[in-house]
RNA sequence: GGGCGGUUAGCUCAGCUGGUUAGAGCGCCUGCCUUACAAGCAGGAAGUCGGGGGUUCGAGUCCCUCACUGCCCA
């Protein structure tokens, strides 16, 4: 065998060839089934798809992508190894305005722009940005090894999801649930497109309240000298007001009711109204009322039957209703309304205040709220399936509190603006006519309109927002809506798919959205036996995981403006993408942030590189053996090592604790408990494995002439097929170090193409009385070590120990397991010699515990004090737990009322407590003076 | 203003439906280059579970309240 590792661990050196194999050897493909393909052993389990949450075609990987993608994985890499069909989907989305602005910034730096190019070419060159720099964040998770099926790869703007998109809006449309209509929207004015609420990101900002005075009129049209005085922060909007309403029972203005004011500086006359929306304590308590510029203003227009005014063009300048205004950007005009009314006394006050102001999410621009023609979603009916879904649990969404989150929104949901000012998107196939007004919705292009037969139509230059693709991906990617009979495996086998994993801001983004489209498009899919699809497989996700954000080592949110962003690409090259994965793994305790810090990555890294020595003293061994004529079969490896009876405790005891890891971290996947998971291997791996068991093997691995070579080899044995079983184990969390070192395992010659094809360790019944056997040695190690340590034996110096035992333990006394592993405790002890006494143990350098006590023979004198003051500590400890045990069992309730098996425990320990409590006494009477 | 979390060792966090003396990693202290590993080995110190009240035979765990803190929505 050709074993040179190196003696420190080098990720770089392997990452890139594993990452470049998986994709090359297309491993975690997962093709359409086929009748061929239905075999009983990928079909005894339930198929287990994920779809990738689109990331954003224009972005870079970052620590939450990597983070989720890690979680992601671990749980893909571990059901695949456990068996059955298993996809992970990727792909990313069109982001329409993200893309929209890249693009047109280069056309900017050359010169140009989109309105100079044209649609159709501004189209063409956005396809060209996308083939050269859209695969950033998916190539980034190829190198970090994600186990997708690079061969499913979607794109929201591909031919075939497009297909949905018109389907899904045709549809929708059909059904009553598409209208178009002038409402309120958030507007971005440099992006000049209506973005959503969630798009729009507030700031807290100093600004001013300024009042002004609204002259009123008299019955006759004259200025009565009063004066309504209103507050606003955002002046320039009055240009568009149409009235002043004031609330229905304060008295301060009541008598003002029905009277008209004069509008200043557009000299237009406005009525004053009752509305209780009105806060009487904000301001002046009268507000001015521009139902196109503000969405509460609206809603009081629609209420009062008032017109509306735009003032505002689509770049946030004055238009022509303005007046002499008309041109002006809105902030040029705040400073002239605001001069022109103070000229003209009209001013009555300006007050420092301090109001969250909208900005857009993407290119952060003050966000303008606009009345525009857009296209919306009657939302109800599909939240309404959204809604029973989840309270149906039909989707389990975790960590639970999330849950709460998602019904408080999808309860209070408002319809959904569809339409985006871009050319980059799906275009709305909608046709307007210009003969007869009407609007054509067709599936395939019309010549025609529908109405009126007029070729007189136009098609409507809005695009679809992006998370209406988005939303539609769970049911698109498996072929929606060309279900037929012939094509339906993939949508038949994967739908619904089985969990969505991603961060809670996107539970409103794409989340909602997919979980109602997918309630609503694929319940008119019926079920391949020809019933009707139930909510419940209508459905897209059974489960949806919410996991933390990455924050930096301070909890500080990681942002670019604040400088702290920690870039996983750097953090991975520094540490190796396996010591990264583990520790987000390691720290992703569901519902709490994670605060990221390098010093944990290094443990981590330090965990490999100890794997990796594990190994290397592994193949120093199987070479040593081979050149004695031992060879060790793997055959004897992939399942769970087999151990015999006569075997030695270690290895009796190594293969338990496989078995109790592999349930506990099966159990703890299960339930995403990542922690949990990735802490149970990690204490099995360096606690157990290494700490432990490879020393006491050092004894066993005995290639002399003399030596019995059965039981070398099967101390080999055992020794490779559980540090294989182990690999197997970690391999989810840690793919790159475990894939190289199982090639090297089998010498090149795996029994399969990758580590993550092979099985994952699963649990079986165990010898549990090893444990407890190797539990009384390792205990009277620990005491031995430390009583060297405190009698301050040479760390190489061979001491004799005297035992007593004090319990007898399962079948045998504690005697003959330290009897019959002598040679255990002496070579991790240092120990020259073990005695056995009768009587009670008298003199210095004793430990106890409830099983025996331990002497370790030195003669020099321990530091008197020091213990002391242990033996002193540890007696108020036992003090304590005895008083704690006797108050219980001395309350009748307690007896009465708990558990038996409580109150004997108790007592069982409470007689241990005295009989240590006695012990730790005469210690202290036995030490010598000072 | 409405809603949802969090507060356990120096730091970051576990602790399931209440049950016997509250755990881990990192950090810290001491001693060791023991031929797999100094990214290591061995030993060790360290917590009145945010404050107060209540329910209970029994509370880190359930309830109330206060304080501090974070997030979401308006």
């Amino acid at each position: 065998m050709a074993h040179d590792l190196p003696k420190t661990y080098d990720p770089t050196s392997i990452e890139d060839h594993w990452a470049e194999y998986w994709v090359r050897e297309k491993l975690f493909a997962q093709p359409t089934p086929t009748p061929a393909s239905k075999t009983a052993h990928l079909d005894d389990k339930p198929p287990f798809t994920i779809l990738l949450p689109p990331p954003n075609v224009t972005g870079n990987l970052h620590m939450g992508h990597m983070f989720e993608h890690a979680e992601t994985d671990i749980l893909v890499r571990w059901r695949r190894m456990c068996g059955g069909r298993v996809l992970w989907l990727p792909g990313t989305d069109h982001a329409g305005i993200a893309t929209q602005m890249l693009v047109e910034r280069q056309l900017v730096s050359e010169g140009t722009s989109r309105q100079q190019l044209g649609r159709e070419a501004f189209i063409a060159r956005v396809w060209e940005w996308r083939r050269h720099y859209g695969g950033a964040i998916l190539n980034q998770m190829k190198r970090l090894g994600a186990s997708v099926d690079w061969q499913r790869e979607y794109f929201t703007m591909d031919e075939r999801l497009s297909v949905a998109v018109r389907e899904a809006f045709v549809r929708l449309h059909e059904q009553g649930l598409i209208y178009r209509g002038a409402y309120i929207v958030n507007w971005c004015p440099r992006c000049q497109t209506a973005i959503s609420d969630l798009e729009v990101v507030y700031d807290e900002h100093k600004g001013h309240l300024w009042e002004i005075r609204y002259p009123v009129l008299g019955d006759d049209g004259g200025e009565t000298g009063e004066f309504l005085t209103v507050a606003t922060t955002r002046p320039e909007t009055m240009l568009g007001d149409v009235a002043v309403a004031i609330h229905p029972e304060d008295e301060r203005y009541l008598h003002l009711h029905g009277k008209k004011l004069r509008l200043p500086l557009m000299n237009r006359e406005i009525p004053v109204i009752l509305d209780d929306w009105v806060s009487r304590e904000f301001g002046t308590g009268a507000v001015k009322v521009t139902p196109a510029h503000d969405p509460n203003d609206f809603a009081m227009g629609q209420r009062h039957n008032l017109p509306s005014i735009n003032v505002l063009d689509e770049t946030a300048h004055i238009n022509a209703e303005g007046g002499a205004y008309a041109g002006l950007d809105r902030y040029v005009a705040r400073k002239k309304v605001v001069a022109d009314l103070e000229s003209q006394g009209l001013l009555a006050g300006v007050k420092d205040y301090t109001n969250n102001v909208g900005h857009c999410d993407r290119c952060k621009t003050v966000v303008e709220p606009r009345l525009s023609l857009q296209w919306f979603v009657k939302i109800q009916p599909l939240a309404d399936r959204a809604i029973a879904a989840v309270k149906e649990g039909h989707i389990r969404i975790t960590p639970e509190m999330y849950e709460k989150t998602y019904l408080n929104w999808m309860e209070n949901i408002h319809d959904w603006c569809i339409s985006r000012q871009l050319w980059w998107g799906h275009r709305i196939p909608a046709w307007h006519c210009a003969a007869c007004g009407k609007t054509t919705v067709a599936r395939q292009n019309p010549t025609a309109c529908a109405h009126c037969g007029s070729e007189q139509i136009v098609q409507e230059t809005d695009v679809l927002d992006t998370w209406f693709s988005s939303g539609l991906l769970p049911v698109s990617v498996f072929g929606w809506p060309n279900i037929h009979a012939e094509n339906r495996a993939d949508f038949d086998t994967f739908y619904p798919t089985s969990l969505l994993i991603t961060g809670f801001d996107i539970l409103f983004f794409w989340v909602a959205r997919m979980i109602m489209f997918g309630c609503w498009f694929a319940g008119d899919v019926p079920m391949l036996d020809g019933s009707k699809r139930s909510l419940a497989e209508s459905a897209p996700f059974r489960e949806v995981y919410i996991h933390a954000l990455v924050r930096d080592a301070n909890r500080e949110k990681m942002s670019k403006t604040k400088g702290n962003v920690i870039d996983p690409i750097e953090i991975v090259k520094q540490y190796g993408t396996d010591a990264v994965r583990f520790t987000l793994a390691s720290m992703a305790s569901p519902g709490t942030d994670i605060a990221f810090n390098v010093a944990r990555t290094e443990g981590y890294r330090a965990f490999a590189n100890k794997i990796w020595n594990a190994a290397r003293f592994l193949f120093m061994n199987v070479d040593r053996a081979a050149e004695v004529g031992i060879g060790v079969d793997s055959a004897a490896l992939g399942g769970m090592p087999a151990v015999g009876e006569d075997a030695p405790l270690e290895a009796r005891w190594i293969v338990a604790e496989l078995h109790a890891t592999a349930a506990k971290v099966n159990q703890a996947l299960e339930n995403n408990r990542f922690d949990d998971a990735a802490n149970t291997i990690y204490q099995f791996f360096w606690g157990s494995f290494c700490d432990w068991y490879l020393e006491i093997v050092k004894l066993r691995l005995d290639f002399a002439e003399d030596a019995d070579k059965a039981k070398t080899s099967a101390a080999l044995v055992t020794l490779v097929a559980v540090f294989e079983a182990a690999l197997r184990l970690l391999s989810p969390f840690m793919p790159f170090l475990t894939e190289e070192l199982w090639h090297a395992v089998y010498d090149g010659n795996p029994p399969a193409k990758s580590i993550a094809l092979a099985q994952y360790p699963q649990a079986g019944a165990y010898d549990s009385k090893s444990q407890v056997d190797m539990g009384m040695v390792q205990g009277l190690i620990v005491d031995v070590r430390a009583l060297r340590k405190q009698a301050g034996a040479e760390e190489k110096e061979e001491v004799p120990i005297k035992i007593r035992c004090t319990r007898p333990v399962a079948n045998e006394t504690p005697d003959e397991v330290f009897v019959s592993n002598g040679d255990i405790i002496e070579r991790l002890a240092k120990v020259s010699k073990i005695d056995f006494s009768e009587a009670g143990l008298s003199g210095s350098n004793i430990r106890s515990n409830a099983d025996f006590e331990v002497q370790v023979l030195y003669e020099k004198q321990i530091d008197v004090t020091a213990e002391r003051e242990r033996l002193t500590k540890e007696f108020a400890k036992v003090e304590k737990a005895i008083a704690n045990a006797e108050r219980q069992l001395n309350n009748p309730g307690f007896t009465a009322k708990a558990p038996p098996h409580i109150v004997e425990g108790l007592k069982k320990q409470l007689s241990e407590s005295r009989r240590l409590r006695d012990k730790i006494r005469g210690d202290l009477d036995a030490l010598p003076p000072e």
